[in-house]
DNA sequence: TGCTGTTGCGCAAGCGTTTGCGTTCATATT
DNA sequence: AATATGAACGCAAACGCTTGCGCAACAGCA
């Protein structure tokens, strides 16, 4: 078997209690125990076994992380960054990927990090049930993306500003047939999609341009969604000139779209995106661009943060990030003949 | 605070082996006692503390997954499978991303995961060294790319013929100038890029194709170094007029130095890559498809094999999964004037 | 009716730590 | 010289479960 703290406090003929004082830098230990100890440990080949520490002590020294999809670039980015931040800091993370309702919802009623993690971190701010049931766990919450809760730290970007400075760059193009590919179906419920459409009516009215149901549609927040999408906005009786999506990978999916339709970009068809992807300035895709990893870390050290000063305040419920529109090659003035 | 096993013991009149027997689904509770203590569990918001449990029966139901970078798509995918797999039979998941050399020093010298985990599954096979420090833990092991390794179950692909295909398309197409960029350079210890590489050297050979030193540049396997590589190989004497990428980020970064060069694919330089990503299909990047995320799958349910069936042998040392050369847009033959 | 099995449950030991408190011993203080 | 003060360490009780064993109650059998 490994070996347990009994067998280093044997080896350096002293107690378990001072075994365990030595290793975690606690005070009560002369230096010359404290070395021999260590050397011991690390002969021996011991770690400290944390089932039985975190049962005794009470803190895990582990964080949940829950993630909708940690296979889609946003997500993985900003777990990236997380988990570093996470393990800098000496804490391990428990990950969970709720990618199906079934999970999701297992997930939130068996609650099994329940006395397992000392935090929990949620990339994607799960909706109100579902915090409830994380409040019930009593330990610091944070949260990505998806707009304010209550008991929740959540740093994320201002979605209306970066909306808005997207849809306003294709009007001030010229375009008047403004699509709109978003996101908003599906089991989860954050405001995201719904500020994003918010901003996005909202600069069509500005511009004293009539809305148009036709011109939306859903792309699930995938590639092939927003293939799907925009292959819908084509067959409208007057298809877009223009077409923003919620995401870069819809983005995508539109021009893949567009390319099948040997619909030319931008000539015939402007796209533009929202994250700037890792791979957009490869297809040269028009995009605004928002911080996707520096959110991740930033959510972590708050709520390191949280953990190392549990009597202060929690922190302010809400951090912005900065975004910013990002000109490449899709976008450009509407072509006079317009689209076909 | 948050019930105890006595608490809902004392809630059912009975005794907390009971309670734990009950909602284990262990033998010797009646089915009516069973029920009621269910009831009363759900209702007072019991969950049996992992820490407890797993002291007391030296089980952890967790399994360590190590990963070198999740934000990569290749490895975000195959995580995202491989949780699946481990959350549905009821395990959790304890993820360490070990982006930088030293977290990985860190991981493998410290080995945060002895007395935590049940198994670990690795997404990258471990060097040597590492492999060494992992089979310590007494645990079943396994891993996914990177070639054979004694104690781990690998699931795979044939790297070999992957690449053979990839090559020979662009010899069959009459390339004569056949660069790559490949991902050799780094920390980690795999034998992928080089089993790559020796198979793009065979097909040269067989080809009567003299190899040429100055046509293969590393990428580092991201979209940048793959920019950077091809940039690398542009500047040679004589400039290639196809190249194989091992890695379709790669190949997506050479794709973005050839347009800056104002170079034409496939007219003036073909590019094939490797993985089938997402996003190639958007840019209709020819590429060698492999299963990624049923890759993953498949190397967890192997663990979870390992798992039920201790005394069984361990499962044949390698599986490997089938891969396909996709024909898309980014291949052609040579131009009778060549690059430039 | 006595015996053997079986079922359903409780007892208590144990899992490997942490930590409050008590003890010892050397040093400083008056 | 007597006493107070700390530092360094050990003791033992938790922490919340699991599990081998024992015991009662009851059924089935001859």
């Amino acid at each position: 078997m490994t070996a347990s703290i009994t067998d280093v406090a044997r080896a350096a003929g002293v107690s378990a209690s001072t075994v365990s004082r030595a290793l975690r830098g606690r005070p009560g230990v002369s230096e010359e125990v404290r070395a021999q100890i260590a050397a011991l440990a690390s002969q021996l080949g011991y770690t400290a076994s944390r089932s039985a520490s975190s049962l005794a002590s009470g803190r895990t020294y582990t964080i949940g992380v829950v993630v909708p999809y940690v296979g889609r670039w946003f997500f993985g980015t900003v777990l990236d960054a997380a988990e570093r931040e996470f393990s800098a800091a000496g804490y391990d993370v428990l990950l969970y990927n709720l990618g199906s309702p079934e999970t999701r919802k297992r997930f939130f009623t068996k609650l099994p990090v329940r006395k397992r993690v000392d935090a929990v971190l949620s990339l994607l701010i799960p909706d109100e049930a579902e915090s409830a049931a994380l409040r019930s766990l009593g330990v610091p919450l944070a949260s990505t993306v998806g707009g304010a809760r209550p008991g929740f730290t959540v740093v994320g970007i201002d979605d209306r500003a970066g909306t808005e400075s997207a849809v306003r760059h294709l009007v001030n193009l010229g375009h008047r047939r403004i699509g709109m590919i978003s996101g908003s179906s599906g089991p989860l419920h954050w405001t995201t999609p719904v500020e994003r459409r918010n901003a996005y009516l909202d600069v069509l009215a500005d511009a004293g341009i009539a809305h148009d149901p036709a011109l939306e549609a859903d792309g699930d927040y995938t590639v092939d969604g927003g293939e799907r999408a925009m292959t819908e906005l084509l067959a409208a009786a007057r298809p877009p000139t223009a077409v923003f999506a919620q995401s870069d990978e819809m983005a995508m999916g539109a021009l893949r779209a567009l390319r099948r339709h040997r619909l030319k970009v931008p000539d015939d068809v402007s796209v533009v995106g929202f994250d700037d992807h890792e791979l957009s300035d490869v297809v040269g895709l028009t995009t605004v661009a928002q911080p996707v990893a520096r959110q991740g870390a930033e959510a972590a050290r708050l709520l390191l943060r949280q953990l190392d000063e549990p009597e202060a305040d929690p922190p302010a419920g809400q951090v912005r990030m900065p975004i910013r529109l990002v000109l490449r090659e899709t976008t450009a003035p509407p072509s006079p003949r317009g689209p076909q």
